[in-house]
DNA sequence: AATTTTACCTACCGTTCGGTAGGTTTATGG
DNA sequence: CCATAAACCTACCGAACGGTAGGTAAAATT
């Protein structure tokens, strides 16, 4: 994407402002409405020195974008390869992406408002639709695995079943960067992980089997 | 917010066509990526003509987005006065809301769009947060009174209850605007509910009291 | 009949947009 | 010591932006 190869000499600081300028815009104000000036002021860095570094500024977003929706995807993966039963998987899916938005809020952002706004919002030609088919496709995989080892209910469809599940964790997140609303760390992945695998409805006996400790789950 | 009363004289068929043009660009493009001058174009009519019917661009878009938000809310809440337990009253929402997407699918994309759009995006200072805060609230109210109902779990507390249907039902309707995958209806709508209330997990004994089908339910 | 209001029109405003032409400095390799 | 490329700089470009000044034809009001 960018014209220079990434070796850390001399014009790296300078690439390094310009992105974290641009991050911080493009996250809160999106594409169309973030403009060149704003990120080399921002930056404290001249507009060729921009241009320098990037193509134009659909390149300048394209390399913020796939950074913040590439980690999003690795960090989902390693914490589902961490364990193995569902319950673990997902709790740790969950968990992984809080502390990831905690610590990276603009990248969160980011990757929702791209993911989520009108098409020709962004930079045409883009694969992002990609990208974000990918995360579901790997909850899909987890369910889909779970549901062979016989931990989820085989009524169910494995689409079904990862929507369901992404819609809750996607939704807990985006509203948190809308509102904040009671804190999203581990106890709060094992509770929804837990809401989604008993499922709302008030049981009617509380047989050994089936009784689970909403407050406390998971290793 | 537009300068004239809304009686159906001359200028209103002016003003329905902008309307409509505006709705499409601002849904497909979003707000800062779509300019008035391809509104009057699309619109067939002069840029005076709407600064005649409309005080600026973000009052044109708002008042696109307040319908928008505002036909939703009442979508929702007419389904769900129209049942009483909550499986009918979910069923019954996401039935509507799904059916509301099918007929409006420029206002649905153009809530969407504002409701997760980056907070810049959109022109300050609109209280497009309260409206949305408002759906989740409805579903709140429903889930809060099942509860007392006996209807859900009180080991979850209803937040949580809320936001695992919101979230499930909103992500839907999101992926539907991105890549059409399998038929929004009221089949869907009742598998989805069904999920949600019975859980993903498999059922370790499924007595008769417990049982349920997963193809055909509510009312 | 005179006057006011509605509902626009053509033409244009200043600003900002994304992007560049062309020169300059600094590190690097021969 | 010189050439070459990297890493910028000042100054500027045409186009598009949101918005308006000032005039006008037709309808409604007095």
């Amino acid at each position: 994407m960018a014209k220079t190869e990434h070796n850390p000499t001399a014009g790296a600081k300078t690439r390094a402002q310009i992105l974290r300028a641009a991050l911080k815009l493009f996250a809160n104000n999106g594409y169309a409405a973030t403009s060149i000036q704003q990120i080399v002021s921002s930056a404290k860095v001249s507009k060729p020195a921009l241009y320098y570094h990037f193509r134009d500024k659909s390149d300048l977003f394209s390399a913020l974008v796939n950074e913040a929706l590439d980690e999003r995807y690795d960090i989902m993966r390693n914490a589902a390869a961490s364990v193995t039963d569902i319950r673990g998987q997902l709790t740790a899916v969950l968990t992984a992406l809080f502390d990831y938005f905690h610590k990276n809020h603009d990248l969160t952002r980011l990757a929702f408002s791209t993911a989520f706004a009108a098409p020709g919002q962004v930079p045409r030609d883009m694969i992002y639709l990609g990208k974000c088919r990918r995360n579901l496709s790997l909850i899909h995989t987890l369910v889909k695995d779970a549901v062979a080892r016989g931990e989820l209910d085989r009524r169910f469809n494995s689409e079904e079943l990862a929507y369901g599940f992404s819609g809750q964790a996607n939704f807990y997140i985006l509203s948190h960067l809308k509102m904040l609303n009671y804190r999203l760390d581990r106890n709060a992945a094992a509770r929804i992980v837990n809401l989604y695998l008993a499922g709302a409805a008030a049981k009617k006996r509380k047989a050994g089997s089936d009784s689970f400790d909403v407050n406390n789950q998971s290793k």
